[in-house]
RNA sequence: GGAGAGGUGGCCGAGUGGUUGAAGGCGCAGCACUGGAAAUGCUGUAUAGGGGCAACUCUAUCGAGGGUUCGAAUCCCUCUCUCUCCGCCA
């Protein structure tokens, strides 16, 4: 959420940082609100107070029993029931303002960073990194070609059970999502990462504050009979784990760790990576997340970041880094890079992270604070896979896959699966 | 699901209608004392939004919302969360 004294301060400046986003924002009526909403505010509180000065006058005549002059005991109690009407008149009104500025503040997005590449749409994202070779061999076979010919998942099985876009993971296909699970938590624990997992029902408040809502609300699965929903992220959850707290300064940054279990309704996305692994209703990921002081945040995102690369590098699978420019930005971020994983059998790069620096957004949201010399601040969040688990196996499927059809586990994983080659038996 | 108990400041805990934003304690910070520390003493210590250069000041907030009243932490209603017992269950 956007600053609403700024707002009422500078509209066109905020218009002019939203801009970047390649769409025109038009903040007039919002501006308006704002301005009316301080101007009954001011009234509001200066009745409040002449209504507080007379009932406590009444207090004092009341309790010296003081019956001598009920006719001006009686006037000022019509008095104070005059100011009383006023007064609630006006609370009305400021609660209808400040409701209808809470709904359209929250439906707008953060302010891209200055340093995020400019750009309207994904074409413009910027490489800013390549790491490993990525290969290109004849007879290239996908993910779900390999995970069929190894009897590793089963997606017709998986509609059955439920619809399209579910999986089951079966024998090795299972116990390879397992150990990187292990892996994944494991290699962020030793860095420093408090591992947590949170409930995967989330309720509206929740996804309100991190952003999902009440834009997004198609995105996500709703519980028909509770306010709770499928979580669309562990995103979701860690910004809720510290809402309404003040979190000591000394005690920052927070860095988190958290496997979940992930649902997203992936509507809009019909026909599109239909086989696989790649685009699932359900679907597993370790995610990290830090609450930083806001002056480090710049330091964190690149540092958050490396933590979610060095997966890949562990497990020897080429990628490359994107600085995803202004029109191409998630809502909550102002500034995200996303990792992208080599998948030769499509001969791309495809996301499997994405590593944003949401600055006091979702802290204003979930109003998550800091104090720095005596003075309340929001603090900033980060997050970013570390990494999605299915899209890590597809990746190991096609970039191990041997002539013979075997596929080669990644030297860092066999401690956690167990061997050093899946086949078919 | 049934029955009961309860939600007060960072924490504990008092407070059943009138200067109560809230006693007391703990914790924390500053100062004094000390060679240094402990102990002790004094002072300070919520959040948000207004006004003021500032000192300061106004308003709101005792789980949330509504009601009664000139006046509500205190009375009434609704909701919500937590705890205990029973039932059920992994």
């Amino acid at each position: 959420m956007l600053d609403q004294k700024l707002i009422r301060e500078d509209p066109t400046f905020v218009e002019k940082k939203l801009s970047r986003r390649g769409k025109t924002f038009e903040l007039s009526n919002l501006h308006q609100l704002t301005l009316k909403i301080k101007e009954t505010d001011i009234e509001l509180s200066n009745l409040q107070s002449e209504s507080k000065k007379l009932s406590k006058l009444i207090g004092e005549i009341y309790q010296q029993n003081n019956d001598s002059a009920p006719d001006d005991f009686n006037k000022m109690k019509d008095q104070a029931n005059n100011l009383k009407a006023k007064i609630s008149n006006l609370e009305i009104k400021k609660r209808d303002l400040n409701k209808e500025i809470l709904n359209e503040l929250l439906k707008l997005p953060n302010f891209p960073s200055d340093k995020s590449p400019s750009g309207n749409d994904e074409s413009q994202n910027v490489e800013i990194k390549k790491w490993g070779n990525p290969t290109i061999v004849n007879n290239q076979k996908s993910h779900w070609e390999i995970g069929e010919n190894l009897n590793l998942f089963d997606s017709k099985r998986s509609s059955k059970i439920s619809k399209s876009r579910f999986i089951t993971l079966i024998g090795d296909g299972a116990r390879l999502e397992r150990a990187l699970i292990n892996f994944m938590l494991d290699t962020h624990f030793k860095k420093g990462y408090l591992e947590l997992i949170p409930p995967a029902l989330v309720n509206s408040d929740s996804l309100q504050g991190s952003g999902q809502l009440p834009k997004f609300s198609n995105e996500s699965f709703k519980c028909s009979d509770d306010d709770l929903w499928l979580s669309p992220t562990a995103e979701v959850p860690l910004t809720a784990f510290h809402k309404d707290e003040i979190i000591d300064i000394n005690k920052l940054p927070l860095k988190y760790v958290a496997y979940s279990p992930c649902f997203r309704r992936e509507a809009g996305s019909y026909g599109k990576d239909t086989k696989g692994l790649i685009r699932l209703h359900q679907f597993n990921k370790v995610e990290l997340y830090w609450f930083s002081d806001p002056k480090d945040s710049s330091e964190a995102h690149k540092k958050l970041t490396s933590d979610a690369e060095d997966i890949l590098k562990k497990l020897e699978l080429p990628y490359r880094v994107i600085d995803i420019c202004s029109g191409d930005l998630g809502f909550s971020s102002s500034r995200t890079f996303d990792l992208e994983v080599w998948l030769p059998s499509s001969k791309m790069y495809r996301e499997i992270s994405s590593c944003s620096n949401c600055l006091d957004f979702q802290a204003r949201r979930s109003s998550i604070r800091t104090k720095i010399d005596k003075k309340s601040l929001f603090l900033h969040t980060l997050n970013g896979s570390g990494l999605a688990i299915g899209r890590t196996m597809a990746a190991i499927l096609e970039n191990g896959q041997q002539k013979d059809g075997s596929v080669k586990i990644p030297d860092a994983l066999i401690p956690y699966f167990g061997s050093s080659l899946i086949k078919s038996n």
